[in-house]
Order: C-alpha cells, then sequence, then structure tokens
DNA sequence: CTGAGTTACTTTAGACCTGATCTATTCAGG
DNA sequence: CCTGAATAGATCAGGTCTAAAGTAACTCAG
C-alpha cells in the first residue's frame, strides 16, 4: 500500500498521474540510492555531482555546478566539501577571478567514477528490463512532450 | 541547461528514460513545493501526511503513515510533531495497544487541508494542461507499467 | 506466569536541501 | 581612480530523510 494506491478511488486525471509518475520516480530513485549506499559507500548527489564534472574533464565553477545539477548553491558547497575531504574532487583557483573555482575529478575520483557509472547503467537497465523496446520509446516521448508542457507552464 | 540535456550525448536508452523521468518528476515537484512554501507556509512532506489522514477520518498509527508515505518512521515523527504543535494534527492513545498511538487531524487540520488540497489539484491540472486527454491516459498508462516492473524488479 | 523475541515509537548522528545572509572580488559609471 | 551594484562562493538556521540504537509494551511458548 503506497501513497498513489490509497487514493486512487475519486481523484482526477492531471492529479493522478502525476502521483503515478511521483511513485515511479521514488521507486527507482530509492533503489538506486540504496544500492549506491551498499555497493559504493556513496549517495546519489555524490554520485550527480561527480557525473557532471565527468562530462568536463577541465571542470565546473561552483555556480556552473549549481545549474547543472538544479541545486542551491550553498548545497553544491557542502557535496565538494565532502568529496574533496575524500580526496574524489579538488578545488582549483581559476586566475581569472579570485572569487571563483575550478571543480575537477581528481584520477581517484575518474576511477571511482568510471567503475560507478558502468554498475549504476547496469541497474537501470535491470530495473527497466521488463519494459519493450518500443515501451521504453513511447514513454520516453511521452515523458518529453510533459517536460516541455510543464516548463512552458512554469514561465 | 539540466542535468538531463547535460549527458543525453551518449548514453543508452533505459538510462535516458530514467534520467527523463527524473527530470519531469523534479520540475513538478519542485514547483509544488515552492507554491506549498509561498501560498500555505507548509511543505510537501506536511501535505503528503495530511492528506493520509484525510482519506482516513478514524486516523492512522505511526507505522501506518510511515508504510503509507514510504518514509522511515522517525521521519513519521519529526513531521508529526511540527503538525501537532500548529495545531493541525493531534495523537490520540489507542486503547487497545498502549504502545500505539491513532494520529488524525483536528478540526482545524481538516479545513486547512481541504482548502490546500483543492488549490493544489489546481496547480497540477494547470502544469499539464498542455497535454491532451489522451497523452495523459496514454503516459498513466505507459507508467503503470514501468511501475509494475520496476516493482517486480525489486523484488 | 515468565522471559525471549517482536512490535511501536522515539531519539540520535549524519547527510541533504533551501532561502537568507555574509564576505570578497569584480565591474561599470562618473 | 572611486564607489556602488552585481557576482562567486561560504555560512547559517531550519526542515527533511535515513539507518541504527534505545525504550516501552505486547505476545506466546514452555
Amino acid at each position: 500500500m503506497d501513497r498513489e494506491t490509497a487514493s486512487r478511488t475519486d481523484d482526477h486525471q492531471a492529479l493522478r498521474l502525476w502521483l503515478r509518475l511521483l511513485t515511479c520516480s521514488q521507486l527507482i530513485e530509492r533503489e538506486v540510492r540504496a544500492r549506491l549506499g551498499r555497493r559504493f559507500a556513496t549517495t546519489l548527489p555524490r554520485f550527480d555531482l561527480m557525473s557532471q564534472l565527468w562530462r568536463y574533464p577541465d571542470g565546473l565553477k561552483m555556480n556552473e555546478l549549481s545549474r547543472h545539477l538544479m541545486v542551491t548553491g550553498g548545497n553544491v558547497t557542502g557535496i565538494v566539501d565532502l568529496l574533496e575531504k575524500d580526496g574524489l574532487v579538488e578545488r582549483t583557483p581559476e586566475p581569472a577571478d579570485r572569487r571563483a573555482y575550478r571543480v575537477r575529478l581528481t584520477r581517484a575520483g575518474r576511477k571511482t567514477f568510471a567503475e560507478m557509472a558502468r554498475v549504476h547503467e547496469g541497474w537501470i537497465v535491470e530495473m527497466l528490463a521488463g519494459l519493450s523496446r518500443k515501451e521504453q520509446t513511447d514513454t520516453y516521448r511521452l515523458l518529453a512532450r510533459m517536460k516541455r508542457v510543464t516548463m512552458e507552464a512554469g514561465t
């Protein structure tokens, strides 16, 4: 019995769609968090941050990380602090602007993340393996529509 | 530029689907959280908890709340504490079991929630208004599949 | 009836997240 | 130059969440 099941009876279409979306998202996210903790003793926010740095080998400034991850700056500070303490990322000074840092993966960070990303993708593939290729692309396309209309509505 | 856009290039199908699902979910959730704060000076967890109690006028025990909301017991304790302090819910003793409480909405809680739920559904309808009725039901059905296969894979 | 195991809830430590505020630096006009 | 606005980042308070440990009450075999 979860939130969604408990409320199906008399709600309306858009609301039901939203609750189901939330349920799916939480099911996967919860599992990924648990596995990241068990297998790699890390967390989803840390994984996400490292994933961004992985795509930008020259590093990113704090505010760029903040935009990419869609979280506040104060939050990025905290996560980078923790990753830095573990030696997975480093803050290097930005010569052009003494206020700014450039955050990048260390050698150890790259090694660690490469392995994590490989295993992580396997988890997702496994969790969604029950969906046919067509179901996956159909869902992907419909969620593209949802993403678009939601972003437009939010403006 | 968000997480998903930043990573589209060379990822595989299931992973892309998951990232898009996460993006959609976060877009809506973020907006709902912001509006709940601005309009009602409350938070999504508090709203969710009250929403469960709304459906069970006789109240729920703490562990039932925990199961419905899919969060840990310690978390429920904290949220109920805050709602109780605001006079929106009350803990009443459970005669049959002196370890347990029965949590229910107070009169003020019912009044407050009724208004919040009405406005909240309006927000969701508005945010998803760009989707046709068919798109909504198609997405709903595909997410039902995803929910099912994900829960089965998680077992 | 008793004590070992279970269950209901709370507490705690630690991570996460936001919004607001602070410090230091940069930049744009005058 | 000099000053005020804007920007980069850090810090803080408060709420959220988990896992683990703690307390009290219940259950039921022996």
